[in-house]
DNA sequence: TGTACATCAGTGAACGCGCGTTCACTGATGTAC
DNA sequence: TGTACATCAGTGAACGCGCGTTCACTGATGTAC
């Protein structure tokens, strides 16, 4: 997986420092959000001077765009590391849930309010439908998905059929497709509502509301 | 409805260069996002130095609270009128998703990333609670929420039954305030992905997997 | 209708701040012979 | 093992910028008699 040279100490130390930089920042995001991020205020707090970080990154946006691909990063690996041990799609929305409560401001940083001019770097295009594909084979794992009987065939289904280049490759029919989609956006609504404190007042538990949402999905 | 007093000519001036400076903030933010809003960059394009906003805002703080009061009234008056115009469960998730796509920093303004100081101003839940009376309403005059027969009691219905605080006064059932909330959840499930641009390189209509959703809520 | 006064919108200068970023530099760490 | 050199992390000063906000002020608009 890793290179076969060995890593000399400078770049070890080089990583070190990297690292520990976006520790800095990811927790300077949580505290007050993507925007207040400052270079001079992590430097202050690592005991340097500004100047030095651009040893380190070529500048604010390139430190952004770092904890951006590694927020898509994680997320991927929680949903692969999931399904690797056997998760079904209520495993999966489980492990989505625990990662997003985990660090709630990683979770915006992902999908909250996009920056009009901002663009999100290329790779993580491939990281996100890493993720959906493991969606997708759990969908199609479902005894119901998996052969593409016309049972729940719907409008929405007929469309799919005609738009589904974003599942490249998967083999899924569209009633998993559908399926996938519906996983997806109904974990993020109760989740964005949850995170952003839209339920804060109410009195209810929005774990027991989000798994009512997967069940009624796995039920029809 | 409004004041019996006359309005003197100062108090419509007034009243009209704040509506001018909330029009510049709005355009501001639907450029460059909220946190890029500029008390002196408003004053700029009004054609007017900084210091005069002063006269009808006491800063930058509480001009962004009024943005997001004005956004969170102005959604629940879509609600509104389009219950008043006799709009079911559909009508009301329609309005919803062109309120939302007519301006998407709008609806990020109430329901995108949370700055973590940030604390909403008080009236706003007092709004919020209007919108969803709306929806509970709606959920209320389906034939099957309406009574309170037990075809489809959840645990999470039971739940809600000891729960229901936010629905203050709502003679709604368990099974209206689930449908209400799964309401609520599911259209923002698709629309804050939508509006974030998450489907985009997918290729097919948000807008169908929004009616499929609604669909699949009304059906069960 | 005319004058005296009060109200208030808007100005310009100034304050202090923190930001991202550049540059020439010092000094320590690693490399080659 | 020791010396000469190259690499590179980090510093401190400086640049220009735009920000929110205050203050004393001018000049126009409205009010009272």
């Amino acid at each position: 997986m890793t290179q076969a040279r060995t890593e000399t100490p400078r770049e070890r130390y080089r990583a070190q420092v990297r690292a520990e930089i976006k520790e800095h920042a990811r927790e300077q995001i949580a505290t007050a959000g993507a925007s207040a991020l400052s270079l001079n205020a992590i430097a202050k707090r690592m005991g340097m001077s500004g100047p030095a970080l651009y040893r380190y990154f070529a500048g604010r946006d390139e430190l952004i765009t770092e904890l951006v691909t590694d927020a898509y990063r994680s997320l991927a690996d929680t949903f692969r590391a999931a399904a690797a041990s056997g998760a079904d799609l209520a495993g999966l929305a489980h492990a989505m849930r625990a990662w997003a409560l985990a660090d709630p401001q990683r979770y915006f940083l992902v999908f909250g309010t996009p920056v009009p001019g901002y663009h999100a770097p290329a790779d993580v295009t491939g990281i996100a439908s890493e993720t959906m594909a493991v969606i997708l084979d759990a969908c199609a794992a479902l005894p119901h998905d998996g052969d593409g009987d016309g049972k729940g065939a719907t409008a929405f289904d007929a469309h799919l059929e005609g738009h589904r280049q974003w599942a490249d490759g998967h083999p899924a029919p569209p009633a998993a497709l559908h399926r996938a989609l519906s996983f997806w956006t109904r974990l993020h609504g109760v989740l964005s509502l949850e995170l952003a404190g839209h339920f804060t007042g109410m009195s209810f538990d929005p774990g027991l509301l989000f798994d009512a949402e997967l069940d009624d999905l796995t039920a029809r």
